[in-house]
DNA sequence: TCAGTCAACATTTTT
DNA sequence: TGTTGACTGA
C-alpha cells in the first residue's frame, strides 16, 4: 500500500489518508481525482475497513467497473468483490428490489425508462381527452420528473397551493391529476421510472427507522463522486445513510456542474460545508492532464462565471500548441476539416484513432461529421444519440422479456401484443384498458380472466387473448429453469420475430434481424460474464436491471481502436490528447435554450469548460457560417465562448478554398478599388433580427484578425444600391448564382427577392448580404 | 383490423 | 432532414 501512497502528491495524500469524519475534495479538472478516490477506498481497506461497510457512488457504472478493478490490483480481488459501488440508481434498485415487500411493490418490478414514461403520459392524456397541444406529453413527463427530484409526491402535491396555482396559471390545471394517474398505473404495473429509484429510497428510508439503521450500519463510509452533479433526492439519500457515521467523502468540482436541467443542484457542494461538522477540505488544483495552453485557456473561461468556489488550477505540462480555431462556410464542410485534420495528424504522429475525439453540444450534430469521416475510412463510434438499446426491434425482443418477468408491466404488454400482427387492434386493447382502470388491475390480469368478465369481446379476439397469455406463462415456465440466454432465444424463435424481419427481405429488415442476433450474442455474453461473479445467476431478470440502467459508455468494450463522437455531456470524465468541439455557434453552443437566464448561461460555460478541458495536447475548436437545421439552412454566428477565451491562446486558421471564396470579393475590380476605412465602420455582417443579439462588435473584430483582410463586411448595398434592380444577376457565397425578382423598402430596410439557381427563392436584406453583381 | 400514405413536428443535454 | 402520429380505404 505504501508504494502506491507514494505515487501521490502531497495534495492527493492529504485526503486519500484522512481518517474519520467529513470530508470534502475539490478537485480540478484532470488533477487526479479518481486516483484519489480509488486509493482513499483501498486505503481503509488496508486500514481493517471491512469492504462490506463501504458504499461508492460513481457517475457511471463503467467508472465504478474501473475503479473496482483497479482497486482489486491493490488489495486482491476477493476483498473488492464485496464493495458496494455503482451509479445512485442501480445501487439503490438494488436495495429497493430487497425491501420492495414493505412499500407494496413487488421485488421483480419494472425499470420504466424515459420513453416508457412518456408513452404512460401519452396514453393517460388520451384517456383522460385532454388536448394534446396543451398538455405536451414531453413537457408533462419532465414536469412530474422534476416533482419526484424535489420529494413533491402526489400528496404533497395537492397541499402546495403554490404549484397548484403555478399549473393552473400555466393553463394546465390537470397537471396534479395526470401525475396521480401516472404514479397509480405505474404501481399498478409494478413499474418504477428512473426518479422512482430515488424518490422510493428516500421514502424507505423514511418510513422504516429500522431499515434505515441497517443500511446506516452497513455502509459506514460513503464516498460520493461527481457530487456537484446530484440531485435534492439524491442528497437526501447520502445524508440520511451517512448520519450516523458521518464518514462521508464527497469529490467534485463546482466547475464541472452540468447536470442542472435533470435537477442536479450545485448547492449541494457549495453548502456542504454546513451540513456536516468539521468538515475538513482539500483541494487539489494541479494539472495533471493538459498542456499550460489549454489550463489557461480553460481558467480564462471559467472566471466569467460568478458563483463558484475558490480554486486555481494550474499545471507543470509543456505549453503545447494553441487551441486552433477554425471557421468553415458549411456544416459539411466542418466535417471534412474535422476529418482531414484528423487524418493529417494521425499521419503526422503516427497515433491511433482512440487518440481522437469529436465533441458537440447536439447529438444531432454527429451526423455531419459521421459523413466526412466515412469518406475518409476513418473508424468512428458513437456514444448517446439512439444508442443500441433504443431501437425499435431491440425494445420489441426486450418487450417480450419484460413482459416475462412482470406480466403486469403495461407497456411492455401495449408494445408486444400485437407485434408481430396477430389481430389484436386497438378497439380491443381500448377495451381491456377500460376493464384494467375499472378493477384496479394491470391489463393482464384482465387478460388471464377473460371468462369471468363480460368484456364484449368476440370469440375469436378472445382466442387469439388467450393465445398470447399462454405463450408468456410458457416462456414464464422456460425462465424459472434456464437462464437468459435459453429464455431470450426461445423468445425470439417462438415469437415469431426472427421470422418476421427474414420473411421481410429488405435490406432493413435483415438488419433488424441481425440486430436481434446482436442482442442474443448479447445475452450469452453476459450470461457468461455473470456465473463467475460470486452474486450473480445470469437470470434475465438481471440482464434486464443492466440493460435499463446502463448509459452508452458503460457498454464500450474499448478494444477496438476509434475516434469517439460524444455529446459533451458524455465526455465528462474522459480525456483525449486530441479534441475537436464542433458547432462553436451562437444559438447551439451557447444553446437557444440556455440563455434566458444567468445561471442557465453559466451552466452552458462550465459545459464549455469541461468540454476544453478533455484535451490533453491540442483542442479545436469549429464554427460554421451557415448549417442545416431543421433540414433548413441557417445562417450562424460565432459562438461567445470563443471571444471569451484570452487571445494568446488561440490560433486562427482558415482553410484554403475559404479563402478562396471571400478574396474576390475585395479584390474584385466590379467596384474598382474597395475603401477599406469605409468598409471597417460599417455594421457587422449579420442575419440576426432586429432586437435579438448578435455577437458585440468586439467579438466580430477579434474573430476578424484571423485574415482581416478578408472578412469584412463586404457586399454592402452602399457600393451597389444604384446597381440593383430586378432582373439583375447576382452570386451569394453560400446560396450560389441567382435573379433578382422583387425589390421592395427603402434605406437600411431595402430587401431582395432572389431566385437562385438552386430553386430556391430567398428575401434578403441587402444591407447584410453578402451579395456580388455578375450581370 | 391493418397497411399505406401524408402531414406535422422536431433538436439541448441523460440516469 | 427523418421520424412519428393521424387518417383512410380495403
Amino acid at each position: 500500500m505504501e508504494q502506491y501512497i507514494n505515487e501521490l502528491n502531497d495534495a492527493q495524500k492529504a485526503p486519500v489518508l484522512h481518517k474519520e469524519g467529513p470530508l470534502m475534495v475539490i478537485a480540478g479538472a484532470g488533477s487526479g481525482k479518481t486516483r484519489v478516490l480509488t486509493y482513499r477506498i483501498a486505503y481503509l481497506m488496508s486500514q481493517g475497513v471491512d469492504a462490506f461497510n463501504i458504499l461508492a457512488l460513481t457517475f457511471t457504472n463503467k467508472a465504478a467497473r474501473e475503479m473496482k478493478k483497479r482497486i482489486a490490483d491493490i488489495v486482491g480481488n476477493s476483498e473488492a468483490k464485496n464493495l458496494w459501488m455503482g451509479t445512485f440508481h442501480s445501487v439503490f434498485a438494488k436495495i429497493l428490489r430487497f425491501e420492495a415487500d414493505k412499500l407494496g411493490y413487488p421485488s421483480n418490478f419494472t425499470i420504466y425508462d424515459t420513453q416508457d414514461s412518456q408513452r404512460l403520459i401519452s396514453s393517460i392524456i388520451k384517456e383522460m381527452s385532454l388536448d394534446k397541444d396543451v398538455y405536451k406529453y414531453k413537457q408533462v413527463q419532465s414536469r412530474i420528473s422534476s416533482y419526484k427530484n424535489s420529494l413533491i409526491t402526489v400528496k404533497a402535491y395537492f397541499n402546495n397551493p403554490e404549484l397548484v396555482e403555478a399549473d393552473a396559471m400555466a393553463k394546465r390545471p390537470r397537471m396534479g391529476d395526470i401525475y396521480k394517474e401516472y404514479v397509480e398505473r405505474c404501481f399498478k404495473a409494478g413499474a418504477m421510472d428512473f426518479d422512482d429509484l430515488l424518490l422510493k429510497t428516500n421514502e424507505l428510508l423514511t418510513r422504516f427507522p429500522d431499515v434505515l439503521m441497517k443500511y446506516q450500519d452497513r455502509f459506514r463510509y460513503i464516498l460520493v463522486d461527481e457530487y456537484q452533479d446530484t440531485n435534492h433526492s439524491q442528497y437526501l439519500i447520502v445524508r440520511a445513510l451517512s448520519d450516523r457515521f458521518q464518514n462521508i467523502c464527497v469529490v467534485g468540482d463546482d466547475a464541472q456542474s452540468i447536470y442542472a436541467f435533470r435537477g442536479a443542484n450545485i448547492n449541494n457542494i457549495l453548502n456542504y460545508q454546513k451540513d456536516y461538522d468539521n468538515v475538513k477540505v482539500y483541494r487539489l488544483e494541479q494539472n495533471y492532464r493538459s498542456t499550460q495552453n489549454i489550463v489557461k485557456a480553460a481558467n480564462s473561461i471559467i472566471e466569467k462565471n460568478k458563483s463558484r468556489l475558490d480554486k486555481v488550477v494550474w499545471t507543470e505540462n509543456e505549453d503545447g500548441p494553441q487551441i486552433k480555431v477554425h471557421r468553415s462556410v458549411t456544416d459539411a464542410e466542418e466535417g471534412r476539416f474535422v476529418s482531414s485534420s484528423i487524418f493529417d495528424n494521425k499521419m503526422q504522429h503516427q497515433l491511433p484513432n482512440g487518440h481522437f475525439a469529436v465533441l458537440y453540444r447536439t447529438n444531432s450534430q454527429s451526423r455531419a461529421i459521421e459523413d466526412a469521416l466515412r469518406k475518409k475510412d476513418i473508424p468512428y463510434r458513437i456514444y448517446g444519440g439512439l444508442s443500441f438499446y433504443q431501437r425499435k426491434e431491440i425494445k420489441d425482443v426486450l418487450g417480450y422479456l419484460r413482459l416475462v418477468i412482470n406480466p403486469k408491466d403495461e407497456e411492455a404488454l401495449k408494445r408486444v401484443i400485437n407485434f408481430p400482427t396477430r389481430g389484436i387492434g386497438q378497439t380491443t386493447m381500448d377495451k381491456l384498458t377500460v376493464a384494467a382502470n375499472h378493477y384496479g388491475r394491470a391489463i393482464f390480469e384482465v387478460m388471464e380472466n377473460l371468462d369471468k368478465i363480460d368484456l364484449k369481446i368476440n370469440s375469436g379476439t378472445k382466442r387469439k387473448l388467450d393465445d398470447f397469455v399462454t405463450m408468456i406463462k410458457s416462456f414464464q415456465i422456460t425462465n424459472q429453469a434456464s437462464d437468459a440466454f435459453v429464455l431470450a432465444e426461445q423468445v425470439a424463435k417462438k415469437t415469431g420475430i426472427l421470422q418476421e424481419f427474414k420473411k421481410d427481405g429488405t435490406p432493413e429488415g435483415i438488419a433488424r434481424m441481425e440486430n436481434v442476433e446482436e442482442l442474443l450474442n448479447g445475452i450469452k455474453d453476459f450470461v457468461e460474464g455473470q456465473k463467475e461473479l460470486a452474486d450473480a445467476t445470469g437470470s434475465m431478470a438481471e440482464f434486464l436491471e443492466d440493460v435499463a440502467l446502463a448509459t452508452d459508455l458503460d457498454k464500450d468494450t474499448g478494444d477496438d481502436d476509434r475516434v469517439a463522437l460524444m455529446t459533451i455531456h458524455l465526455a465528462k470524465g474522459l480525456e483525449f490528447p486530441y479534441v475537436y468541439i464542433v458547432g462553436m455557434e451562437e444559438d447551439l453552443f451557447p444553446s437557444a435554450m440556455s440563455m434566458n437566464t444567468r445561471s442557465e448561461l453559466e451552466e452552458e460555460r462550465r459545459l464549455f469548460y469541461v468540454a476544453l478541458t478533455r484535451a490533453e495536447k491540442q483542442a479545436y475548436l469549429t464554427y460554421t457560417q451557415s448549417r442545416y437545421r431543421w433540414g433548413k439552412l441557417i445562417d450562424a454566428e460565432p459562438s461567445r465562448f470563443i471571444e471569451e477565451i484570452d487571445d494568446q491562446y488561440l490560433e486562427y486558421i482558415t482553410p484554403v478554398e475559404t479563402n478562396y471564396r471571400f478574396k474576390p470579393m475585395i479584390d474584385s475590380d466590379i467596384f474598382g478599388e474597395v475603401d477599406k476605412s469605409k468598409l471597417r465602420l460599417k455594421k457587422p455582417v449579420s442575419s440576426t433580427p432586429p432586437g435579438k443579439k448578435g455577437p458585440t462588435e468586439s467579438q466580430l473584430r477579434k474573430l476578424r484578425k484571423l485574415k482581416p483582410e478578408l472578412d469584412q463586411p463586404v457586399g454592402n448595398t452602399n457600393l451597389f444600391d444604384g446597381d440593383l434592380t430586378v432582373g439583375t444577376l447576382v452570386s451569394h457565397t453560400r446560396f450560389g448564382k441567382g435573379e433578382i425578382v422583387r425589390m421592395e423598402g427603402v434605406g437600411n430596410d431595402k430587401k431582395a427577392e432572389i431566385k437562385f439557381e438552386n430553386g430556391g427563392i430567398k428575401k434578403l436584406l441587402l444591407r447584410f448580404a453578402k451579395l456580388n453583381i455578375i450581370g
